[in-house]
RNA sequence: UCGGGGAUCGUCUAACGGUAGGACGCAGGAUUCUGGUUCCUGCUAUUGGGGUUCGAAUCCCUAUCCCCGAACCA
């Protein structure tokens, strides 16, 4: 069997190693098979109304990415058919996201309201040829009459207006001659059907509201139902990929292409959407965080929305190769929150410059180092890419290191500092600790060491094995700040899991940390607003943009994985006496 | 009168009648002036029960479990 037999798979890649995404196959096929043209136009369709989130972020990508790959295009449009929702002020702000994530719809910026007049015309067109009705149902009577799961509907006593009853009565809601549930447009499907969407869906209703664009044009606005399928038909979008959730609609999204005269047939596919464990994403409980006061804005660092993890130190790579990874299935999941910080770690540590910071800072003075002695040493910005280059580091007398690094009783395998122990001062050299002062309380509160002169640069003159490697601050020179330490924003995995209780109850009390009287090297306190880099052995870190002059706030990103960390749980606890 | 989806390692995701693979995670180990990075090794899965077939995650039947749907929201 030749190549030449074997049917022709356009899905299939050489190098299949990557993630799940069926949409790209189906999008392959259709374009095998030379439908649209072999055309692709995808779109990101947002409503305007609440920030971008990592579950938005992933719709983007798959729509943004597929287009690309397929040399096709992606719109941007703003799904503003309710004006009774806040808009303008997200419309900026989801641009501004989009583009921080790194993709470009060029000149493909869409409004539904841009179709308002077509959408009439044809719901008019629906009307004349008996497909669409006026309702004058209140809207209670609307949903009894619609019945339930396990009741039929009943079909509405006004069903069967004459076309043009229902034309005038069309006019005068056009006209603003109909107060808001007074009246409804509705097409004329099945009362029966199983699928409550079929059962005469909403086209118009009257709302009383001026629009962000329109003006105060129309007192009566389209329904997402009739609205969003003939927006993508407009603008020839050949694939329209959605959420789960609106797999019920497709049939109506369908009924509405088939029954009217439209430039182009999408064709709607649903997908999984994203859900991250220990975090909510649904636009309704982060609007009710910020607004409780839960977290202290959209941009809150701990916030899964775009501006909170852009402030937060994350970069935007990360988030698409999170997306990637995940892939792109019809069956809904959880995916673990370490796989977004395996991404996270992933970029930054290939991007991100080293510096010193100290969290905690212990005094650790030199003994037998000159008093106002510096050496100034050459340290590089990154130990595996030369073309970041080096900044200078001054070694001093007195020094900060991390209290953390030492131990007044070393446990075992413990490398760092303990009485006695010779351990790396990073870059700078070796330091033996000889002596630990307590303050009156008990608190160590300094520790007296010597240095070898001959380990300048931290390197091991005679080749004596030094397996603790500490970063520091030369106290002359260190700029205090204040550190912003972020954990999960809620303490369970599935905070909406359970009905009963209310998933704010499940919020974590110490998400965020506050450290003042940190130190860090005056290298990375020069660095601007949003810089990121990483705290040697510490973690990753982002100037936050609450830095003023004298007061430099750092965000912490993501720590660095700790190895000792679990070497010491495995140890067990301490032992206290 | 219920309709529509879905079920593969702990978690995501492949395999489209022909060796159940990858990533994350976890566990070991090597290298390391970051207990970081990198590298190596290992770990664990086809929801249950029947069938069809030389051969089934894949096709059929059946049971079970999970998700979505009853806004004039999107």
């Amino acid at each position: 069997m030749t190549a030449d037999d074997r049917p022709i798979d356009a899905s299939k890649r050489e190098t299949d190693d990557g993630p799940g995404n069926f949409l790209r196959d189906v999008v392959a096929a259709d374009i095998a098979a030379g439908k649209n043209d072999g055309k692709l136009v995808t779109r990101f369709p947002p409503e305007p109304n609440g920030y971008l989130h990592v579950g938005h972020a992933k719709a983007i990508c798959i729509n943004f990415e597929l287009a690309q790959e397929f040399g096709g295009v992606c719109n941007l449009r703003f799904d503003d058919t309710n004006p009774t929702r806040e808009y303008e002020q997200y419309i900026e702000a989801i641009q501004q996201d989009i583009r921080w994530l790194g993709f470009d719809w060029g000149d493909n910026l869409y409004f539904a309201s841009d179709y308002f007049d077509q959408l009439y015309a044809w719901a008019v067109d629906l009307i004349k040829r008996g497909l669409a009705y006026v309702e004058s149902l209140t809207p209670e009577q609307v949903r009894e009459y619609r019945g339930d799961f396990h009741k039929p509907g009943r079909e509405s006593p006004y069903r069967d207006r004459s076309v043009e009853e229902n034309l005038a009565l069309l006019e005068k809601m056009r006209a603003g001659e109909m107060a808001e549930g007074e009246a409804t447009v509705r097409a004329k499907i099945d009362m029966q059907s199983g699928n409550m969407n079929m059962r005469d869906p909403i086209m118009y209703r009257v709302l009383k509201v001026a629009h962000h664009r329109a003006g105060d044009k129309w007192c009566i606005y389209p329904t997402y139902d009739y609205a969003h399928g003939q927006s993508d038909a407009i603008e020839g979008i050949t694939h329209s990929l959605c959420s789960l959730e609106f797999e019920g609609h497709r049939p109506l999204y369908d009924w509405f292409i088939e029954h009217l005269d439209t430039p182009s047939t999408p064709r709607q596919i649903e997908f999984a959407r994203l859900n991250i464990g220990y975090t909510v994403l649904s636009k309704r409980r982060l609007l009710q965080l910020v607004k409780e006061g839960h977290v202290a804005g959209w941009d809150d660092p701990r916030m899964p929305t775009l501006r909170g993890m852009r402030r937060r130190g994350i970069p935007p790579e990360a988030i698409r190769k999170f997306a990637d990874r995940v892939g792109v299935a019809r069956r809904p999941g959880v995916v673990d929150i370490s796989l977004f910080e395996h991404a996270i770690r992933e970029q930054l540590n290939a991007t991100t410059p080293r510096v010193f910071g100290v969290l905690d800072p212990l005094k650790l003075v030199i003994t037998n180092f000159p008093e106002g002695h510096v050496e100034e040493l050459e340290a590089p910005l990154s130990p595996e890419d030369p073309s970041m280059g080096s900044r200078t580091l001054r070694l001093t007398r007195e020094l900060f290191i991390e209290r953390d690094d030492f131990r007044e009783e070393a446990p075992k395998k413990w490398f760092r500092f303990a009485p006695g122990r010779e351990v790396r001062l990073r870059y700078g050299c070796l330091v033996t600790c000889n002596e630990v002062i307590k303050d009156e309380a008990g608190e160590v509160v300094e520790l007296r060491c010597t240095w070898d002169p001959d380990s300048k640069g931290g390197s091991s003159p005679d080749g004596r094995k030094v397996r603790g490697t500490s970063h520091w601050v030369s106290a002359a020179d260190a700029v205090d700040c204040e550190v912003r330490l972020y954990d999960r924003l809620f303490s369970v995995e599935n905070p909406t899991g359970d009905d009963d209780v209310d998933y704010l109850t499940h919020l974590n009390p110490s998400s965020l940390e506050v450290k003042r009287g940190c130190k860090v090297e005056p290298y990375a306190a020069a660095l601007p607003v949003g810089s990121r880099v990483q705290f040697e052995r510490v973690g990753y870190f982002a100037v936050d943009n609450d830095t003023a002059d004298g007061n430099l706030v750092w965000n912490r990103t993501i720590s660095l994985r700790d190895s000792w960390a679990k070497v010491e749980k495995k140890q067990g606890p301490p032992k206290k006496g």
